[in-house]
RNA sequence: GUGCCCGUAGCUCAGCUGGAUAGAGCAUCUGCCUUCUAAGCAGACGGUCGGACGUUCGAAUCGUCUCGGGCACGCCA
């Protein structure tokens, strides 16, 4: 466990052993980071949140904060400032010690900081209609499922990749008869892909396939029903293979590709679903209202099977099936979230785009309804990206096909740079993405200067072994610490035995150990919003403190092997910290650039 | 008309479960390479946090209203 886990946990027994203190208040109770380093390494607004239902004022409850700090080993001083703030000074010792504790895997040092650790959890991500290769809007919706998944998964979750391949809608007839025009069209036939059809080169190529496959199988077949048969699964397949090739490109892999066709033939899950609620009262037949605001002027009033919306306090009902008797998007989305849950997963991550997110909100009523638990699904809503070239906005239209595809911007840019450039902003903020800047090495690219920062540190550990003939792990065998007492951190160990890492370090040396000090909070707090950018921001501030570091000192000094042996202990550590985040980013973390 | 999202430095954005003097990068200007990667570092400049009211000891952060922008609004997915 790190020491800023520690802390809190501390901190938090500390608050809970006083009257009337109850766990539900300490949500409130931060342990941070003061903005103004001024103020000492960690503060806590505690005795401000606590003065109503302790009934002493803030500053004196501070006050009793201060002295319970300053008995804790790693507190060398607190003192209470502003209306009740209690700021903390660490000992230096503390931090290196903490710092040191974290080792290649970086897992055991986030330990405590986990949120949900052993659910079972899915991710579903990408998810685009089998109908054509994937565009960059989805690629940012692939970066930050990857993310999540990862961060879930380093937060002690069973984290499945889910993918939902959505074979069963109005969508693939449309394909289908798309794919069949361009079929035509190599026997020489006049025919124009449908004015509502995929216009795309690609089809061109899968009916290539087609032709090459079948012959002139299809070539006399007109009848809708018996091409939709036909071709659909080759169809469906072959756009997959594209969408699969992409994301390969981009390093994401899915542990299913869930097919909404197969969950129709296979069972009646949807049904059952359907039923349940309808038990429940949320199921009725019924007439919508026109819609409001918009001209519909072959508005019908026709009978529908409905999801009382209303009843949770939404605007219309939803309905469930089509007139034909077909599922609608929402109904076949329930069905396919029951059977989420039936396969035993407790949280439901799904990222889906901004332009969608009307769906989700009914969607988490009846998955509530259904299940009785209403925080099982947490939906990723992200904002569209916008593309550059030439500081130019690159139009996209669907329908004539010009959207800018993935794979073009990886090729450009590769997958290291967009996967991070996806990452950087929140996702509800839209996305500006510069095709020029992505590929300059400047610092408008901050990909590399977190890579930059991994790569010098790698290369201090390189050269320290070969021209200095210095290799990591010596430093403790340096007379630091021989009688045991290199317990991590509170060992008591009489100080007189340890060696002090800071004149060895410098004080931009500590700076660096004070910051990744901060990574379980930081990764916490990512992990329980759902939010990678935080880690891409605390990775840019680690990066930071290793160059000012890196400038500021001689690492590799012939003449101070001690020295240089602290240094590079510090500095695999800041290593270890920054190759973890890039990890979870989905990014290379090289040895040298 | 309704719902969701956004509005913070010239530009792009962090910060938002309320907390101290609101941050970063870019741009502009000034410095730093005889030594480990200058894809770097140090410094300067830059703000009525769209606006109003409210809640509070305390609001960029919460609430209401308002202005501006984006997205979506029967049986499309």
């Amino acid at each position: 466990m790190s020491l800023y886990t520690e802390l809190r946990e501390k901190l938090f027994q500390s608050l809970l052993g006083m009257e009337s203190v109850e766990t539900q208040i300490l949500q409130n109770v931060v342990l941070e980071q003061p903005k103004d380093k001024t103020h000492g390494d960690l503060a806590t607004n505690a005795a401000m949140v606590l003065t109503k239902v302790v009934g002493k004022p803030p500053r004196i409850l501070a006050e009793e904060l201060v002295s319970i700090f300053e008995a804790w080993d790693a507190v060398e001083k607190a003192s209470v400032a502003g209306p009740g703030f209690v700021n903390i000074s660490l000992k230096n010792k503390s931090v290196f010690d903490d710092v040191l504790s974290v080792q290649d895997s970086v897992e055991p040092y986030l330990e405590g900081a986990e949120v949900g650790k052993g659910t079972k959890t899915i991710v579903e991500y990408v998810s685009i209609n089998p109908t054509g290769p994937i565009h960059v809007g989805h690629g940012r919706n692939a970066a930050f499922g990857d993310a999540i998944a990862k961060m879930l998964e380093k937060a002690g979750h069973f984290v499945h990749r889910e993918y939902l391949v959505n074979d069963a809608g109005g969508q693939i007839r449309v394909l289908v008869n798309s794919l069949h025009a361009r079929y035509l069209q190599l026997f020489g036939k006049d025919i124009e892909v449908p004015a509502d059809g995929y216009p795309g080169d690609y089809l061109i190529d899968i009916a290539k396939n087609l032709k090459e496959k079948d012959g002139d199988k299809w070539l006399n077949v007109s009848d809708s029903e018996v091409l939709l048969d036909g071709l659909r699964g080759f169809a469906v397949e072959a756009c997959m293979d594209l969408i699969r090739a992409d994301l390969a490109v981009m390093g994401v892999k899915f542990d299913r590709f869930f097919s909404e066709l197969d969950m129709h033939r296979e069972s009646d899950i949807m049904a059952r679903a359907v039923a349940i609620l309808r038990e429940k009262g949320y199921i009725y037949e019924g007439v919508l209202p026109p819609p409001k605001g918009k001209e519909m002027t072959d508005y019908v009033p026709v009978k529908l099977t409905l999801f009382k919306a209303t009843a949770c306090g939404l605007g219309e009902d939803q309905p469930v099936y089509k007139r034909n008797g077909e599922p609608t998007y929402f109904g076949q989305d329930i069905g396919y979230h029951y059977d989420k849950y039936l396969r035993g997963f407790r949280k439901m991550v799904t990222v889906i785009g901004a332009d969608q997110a009307g769906s989700f909100t009914p969607l988490a009523k009846a998955l509530s309804v259904l299940t009785g638990k209403d925080d099982i699904y947490q939906p990723v809503a992200y904002e569209m990206v916008k593309v550059l070239r030439n500081g130019e906005p690159v139009r996209m239209s669907k329908r004539a096909g010009n959207f800018v595809l993935l794979k073009q911007v990886l090729d450009e840019v590769g997958k290291d740079v967009f996967r991070f450039m996806m990452l950087t902003v929140k996702p509800t903020t839209p996305l500006t993405f510069d095709v020029a800047k992505a590929i300059e090495k400047t610092m408008e690219n901050p990909v590399f200067y977190v890579q930059y920062a991994h790569a010098r540190l790698a290369s201090l550990e390189r050269l320290a072994a070969e021209d200095l003939g210095v290799r990591r792990g010596e430093f403790n065998e340096g007379g630091e610490v021989r009688d045991g007492a290199s317990e991590v951190r509170g060992g008591g160990a009489a100080g007189g035995a340890d060696l002090d890492m800071l004149p060895l370090v410098g004080e931009a040396g500590l700076d660096v150990a004070k910051t990744l000090m901060m990574y379980p909070q930081v990764f916490e707090q990512s992990v329980r919003l759902l939010e990678p950018h935080r880690l891409v921001t605390y990775a840019r501030e680690v990066a930071a403190a290793v160059h000012r570091w890196y400038a500021d000192v001689r690492m590799l000094d012939k003449d101070d092997l001690e020295g240089t042996r602290a240094r590079l202990e510090l500095a695999a550590r800041a290593r270890y910290v920054l190759a973890d985040l890039l990890d979870t980013c989905g990014v290379a973390a090289p040895e040298r650039m």
